[in-house]
RNA sequence: GGGAGCAUAGCUCAGUUGGUUCAGAGCAUCUGCCUUACAAGCAGAGGGUCCGCGGUUCGAGCCCGUGUGCUCCCACCA
């Protein structure tokens, strides 16, 4: 047990406007005086010095001489502190050790006298010797009077002070000392420290480290007990005469008692303040398996340690670090492995949701206007690991419109199953490279989630279906108006969806759910959440390069379409330069219905009234009904052309530079080469298309 | 006052030993489309002195110093 200054817990600073007595306090043996300033003269009772700043050149002289407390005339020193500021009031602080919080430590530091002036119901006390039972505030009132006819008062100003008030009951807090129980908390934080240092348990974000490093290495004994009727109890009992008996419970403190004494106690009770609610909770990751209370039983086994606690990090103190302090001192092991902290949510403005301001979304309205799994991906999607949540409706619009487009992809799938014809072929490029671009994307997504990082993956699971799967693959694998689907691309489309469904479950679980009991009647599992199948081998990453240049010639050519203005429904013809016609194979058709073609031809030459694009290494030449604006056209390539060279300079720059060439690596220097190389070539291709124009 | 973090497109954020053409994504914006899954959509585009200054280096969005601005935690002046 220890005396505590001051609980300020619960505890609301107002602004208050107050005022500052200038009191003045006669020198032990000489006429001077010292003049303090203090907004609460009813404590001055409680004073057992005065303190100055031992630089401040006004009170040198008074270093270690004694003063008169006013109207009681107690004789207390004058000592000297750095905690003293110079420039406030008069630059003399009276101290009030069991009034005020730093005067504690002050006097701690200095050994001063400890003088409780004031009862537990704000009246005055017997140690005050005046004004003894009259409440704190009508006694400010009076001294003040007493002070001033006596000639103690030189004068009062206005002040403006932050006062604390009570959370519940809004009355004024004043510090006061008192008996309470504390725990050391040194020789307990040492090994949680080491813990979380040495990665024993994972910090997600990891940033979070320092401030839990921060505090652990400044920790402050804990104060566990509280003036409440419920809790725990604090095992501790006294006998008629006071004496203190802590033990597990009453019977072994009993057994305790009278070893020590002899003697079974005539009167035995047990202490009435509870324990701080923090001290139960850090014993939550145990107590709840009844890990301490039954040591050893099957369920503490199997659930302790504990894999992951998901918190936030403005408790990382309060609780996080004392359930690890709990699980070494209790369970001589961590309690859990990992830890993700989540952000608090925020309104649009990056105000904190709150009751008063009444800000907090209304989830079930929300539920009720986007669905549940567009609340979810809403709040997911805009969740960056450790940063606050931004939460604003639009992403909620996002994940509704998400939903439909799953469901529109399952309205598609469904309308082929009815055409499908039993002929099979050789899976055709989409199939493959679709495969391809699910392995890549798994891995990318598993290692999001073994990092936390949630909001990533699933953007990037929600593009892999968006972009991926709807835009381009449905697309590529689309039958024309009416034809039938190959079988076997059918099921491995179901295939393939079925898997994004397992992907994005954890997110999204009810439609999901939904859709993956409609790709296939008659599933006998229900979806659940699992880790990704890892692929079996990593990516083919010739059959995702050539898809990505797929992806990239579409879209060039559908962007000369668009600027030339050429009407979606109007076709074009495309002819194909290139050295390497090999990797356009099976491409065709897939290129035919994405860009509108009527046919694509390769060619050695220029095709005259042709629009030129060149993409990657090949050109290709865009013919339609349409006159070709070709000023548009020339005007970017020589765009191109010019920021081609600047690079080239760049580069050549630096390969040429004899520093860079001794100091990088041989593989960056490798790449420079290539880029070189590469420029050079486009730079030659566009020549030749420009020469031609 | 003590500590931690942040500053990159209009907004929210990625950018993983400093080296691909690194300046990115989503949303928002603009343009064109009622194309037979989807207008809650499709196709395309524009948009940035990577906060300022200095340093290290062959090379800096990334490392170091410094200034400015913001956020959070803790303490709080009689």
């Amino acid at each position: 047990k220890a005396l505590t200054a001051l609980s300020d817990e619960e505890v609301i600073r107002k602004e208050i406007k107050q005022k500052l007595y200038h009191i003045r306090y006669q020198i032990d043996g000489s006429d001077e005086s010292i003049v303090i300033a203090t907004v609460r003269p009813e404590t001055i009772m409680g004073d057992t010095a005065i303190c100055v700043n031992p630089k401040d050149e006004r009170y040198l002289h008074l270093h270690g001489k004694f003063a008169f407390v006013p109207l009681i005339n107690r004789r207390i020193p004058i000592i000297a502190d750095e905690y003293v500021t110079m420039d406030f009031g008069t630059g003399a602080l009276k101290v009030t050790p069991a009034h005020d919080t730093n005067d504690y430590q002050l006097g701690t530091k200095h050994n001063l006298e400890v003088v409780d002036v004031l009862n537990d119901d704000g009246t005055m006390s017997e140690a005050a010797q005046i004004y003894v039972g009259l409440d704190r505030f009508e006694t400010r009132k009076k001294i003040a009077v007493e002070l001033e006819e006596k000639g103690y008062l030189l004068k009062t100003e206005e002040y403006t002070s932050e006062v604390g008030f009570s959370e519940r009951t809004d009355v004024v807090v004043e510090p006061r000392l008192s008996l309470q129980w504390w725990l050391s908390m040194k020789d307990i934080a040492t090994p949680a420290l080491k813990a979380v240092m040495e990665e024993e348990i994972q910090f997600f974000p990891p940033k979070f480290r320092n401030v839990y490093k921060h505090w652990m290495e400044n920790i402050k004994d804990w104060c566990v007990s509280r003036q409440l009727w419920w809790g725990h109890r604090i095992p501790a009992w006294y006998d008629e005469q006071g004496n203190v008996v802590v033990a597990e419970n009453e019977e072994k403190a009993i057994e305790k008692y009278v070893a020590d004494h002899g003697k079974n106690p005539v009167f035995f009770k047990q202490d009435e303040d509870c324990l701080d609610t923090w001290f139960s909770s850090w014993l939550w990751p145990f107590e709840v398996f009844k890990g301490y209370s039954n040591p050893g039983n099957k369920e503490i086994q199997y659930y302790y340690p504990t894999n992951t606690l998901v918190t936030a990090p403005e408790i990382i103190f309060f609780w996080v670090a004392r359930m690890i302090m709990a699980g070494e001192e209790y369970m001589k092991a961590i309690p859990f492995k990992e830890v993700y902290f989540t952000g608090i949510v925020r309104d649009k403005q990056g105000r904190k949701m709150s009751k008063s301001l009444g800000n907090s979304p209304d989830l079930l309205g929300l539920i009720d206007q986007y669905g549940a799994d567009a609340s979810r991906f809403g709040i997911m999607i805009s969740s960056p690991a450790g940063n606050d949540i931004l939460f604003d409706e639009a992403a909620l619009e996002q994940g509704r419109n998400f939903n439909n487009k799953m469901w529109n992809a399952l309205k598609l799938i469904h309308m082929w199953k009815e055409r499908t014809t039993d002929l099979v072929t050789e899976p055709p490029f989409a199939v493959r490279w679709f495969e391809e671009r699910l392995r890549q994307v798994t891995e990318e997504v598993d290692l999001m989630m073994t990092q936390f990082r949630l909001s990533e993956a699933l953007k990037t699971i929600y593009s892999l279906i968006w972009d991926d799967f709807c835009s381009w693959y449905l697309e590529w694998v689309k039958p024309g108006y009416e034809q039938p689907l190959e079988e076997n691309v059918h099921d491995f489309t179901v295939d393939y969806f079925t898997e994004l469904m397992q992907m994005l479950h954890p997110f999204m679980p009810f439609i999901t759910e939904e859709i993956y009991h409609q790709l296939e009647k008659n599933r006998e599992v229900d979806l659940c959440v699992r880790q990704c199948q890892m692929p079996n081998h990593s990516a083919n990453s010739s059959i995702l390069e050539q898809g990505q240049m797929l992806k990239e010639i579409i879209t060039g050519i559908r962007d000369v379409r668009n600027k030339q203005q050429i009407k979606p429904k109007e076709t074009i013809k495309l002819f194909i330069q290139t050295e390497t016609p090999d990797i356009f194979k099976g491409l065709y058709g897939i290129i035919e219905k994405q860009v509108n073609a009527s046919e694509i031809n390769l060619s050695t030459t220029n095709i005259p009234g042709s629009f030129t694009t060149v993409i990657g290494k090949n050109t290709f030449y865009v013919v339609s009904e349409k006159p070709i604006d070709t000023s548009h056209q020339k005007a970017e390539l020589e765009k191109e052309m010019e920021y081609l060279k600047g690079f080239l300079v760049s580069v050549e720059k630096k390969l040429s530079n004899e520093r860079f060439v001794s100091n990088a690596k041989p593989e960056v220097i490798e790449l420079e080469k290539k880029k070189k190389n590469d420029a050079e070539n486009k730079i030659r291709i566009i020549e030749e298309s420009l020469e031609k124009m």
